[in-house]
Formats: C-alpha cells, sequence, structure tokens
DNA sequence: GCCAACGTTGGC
DNA sequence: GCCAACGTTGGC
C-alpha cells in the first residue's frame, strides 16, 4: 500500500468539483512529465492520495482514491502520457496548508517542500499519518 | 507580477 | 551525449 499526494490549480479543477463527481470519479488527466508519470503508473487501485490544491490556498483538503489504474491520457495527443481515475475519498475537517507543513519539522523531507513542482508525488506512511492527524482525520 | 527552480528541446 | 536556451510551474 502506497501513498500519494496529487496537485490541482482550484481554477482549473477542484476539491469542490472532485466531490460533485461522487463515486464515479473523474479521470486525473493533463499530467506531462515522466516524473510524476511514473508515480500515476504505480498507483493501485484502492490506494490513497491526498488532494492539494496550488497558486490558491496552498493547502491539502482532503483524501482522494485511485479507482482505475493508469491508462493512455485521452487528452494527450503524443500518446505518451497516462492518467487514473480517482474519486473524492475524504475531506479534511481542517486543511493543512503549505506553511503548516513547512513548520513541522517531520515534514520537511516531503516532496511538497522538496519538489514543489512536481505534481504527482509519494508520500511515505509516516507523512501520511502525521498530516491526516493535522487534517483532522 | 516576479522570479527561482527545474524540466525539456534542439543544435552541435 | 552535452549543454545552452527556452518554457512552465508555483511560491511569494
Amino acid at each position: 500500500m502506497s501513498y500519494w499526494l496529487v496537485k490541482s490549480e482550484p481554477s482549473v479543477w477542484s476539491w469542490d468539483q472532485q466531490v460533485a463527481k461522487g463515486a464515479k470519479g473523474e479521470a486525473w488527466t493533463g499530467v506531462r512529465n515522466y516524473t510524476a508519470r511514473q508515480n500515476l503508473v504505480a498507483m493501485k487501485k484502492g490506494e490513497l492520495a491526498f488532494y492539494y490544491h496550488s497558486n490558491e490556498g496552498k493547502e491539502i483538503v482532503g483524501i482522494a482514491e485511485i479507482i482505475k489504474e493508469a491508462y493512455p491520457d485521452p487528452t494527450d495527443k503524443t500518446e505518451k502520457f497516462v492518467c487514473v481515475d480517482i474519486k473524492a475519498h475524504k475531506a479534511f475537517k481542517t486543511s493543512v496548508t503549505l506553511v503548516a507543513i513547512k513548520a513541522e519539522p517531520k515534514l520537511a523531507e516531503m516532496a511538497l517542500v522538496k519538489q514543489s513542482r512536481l505534481s504527482v508525488q509519494p508520500v511515505t506512511p509516516e507523512e501520511w499519518k502525521l498530516v491526516c492527524k493535522m487534517g483532522g482525520l
């Protein structure tokens, strides 16, 4: 069981829109980076991912679940990249801001802090537990 | 809106 | 296959 973190600009696709899709979920398309692609491919059905809002908010707002493993991204004309389907799993009671993450020494190694540009990242079990706690879950 | 960090492209 | 130029992301 691996844990992940996916990023979205709320102006493009927000948590609320994801929630509105319900159990059916939505294709997580638009990844055009090979490191992120590798992470997408490694995702297994049923695994969980933090849902992070970049630019606006800069906070983790909830948890999504992978409901379909990697397949070719229909929005990619070059046919090199893949996407997965995810659905909203659980909202945080309180969102965990980037500021709060940076203020927590145990989270200093998070990819979110170290590789801020990577849009699909792995999260360690320790980080997962702590961030869930900070989010009120 | 600026700029640093980083990924990608293309000429050699 | 290196590396300079360029484009993009995302925090501030």
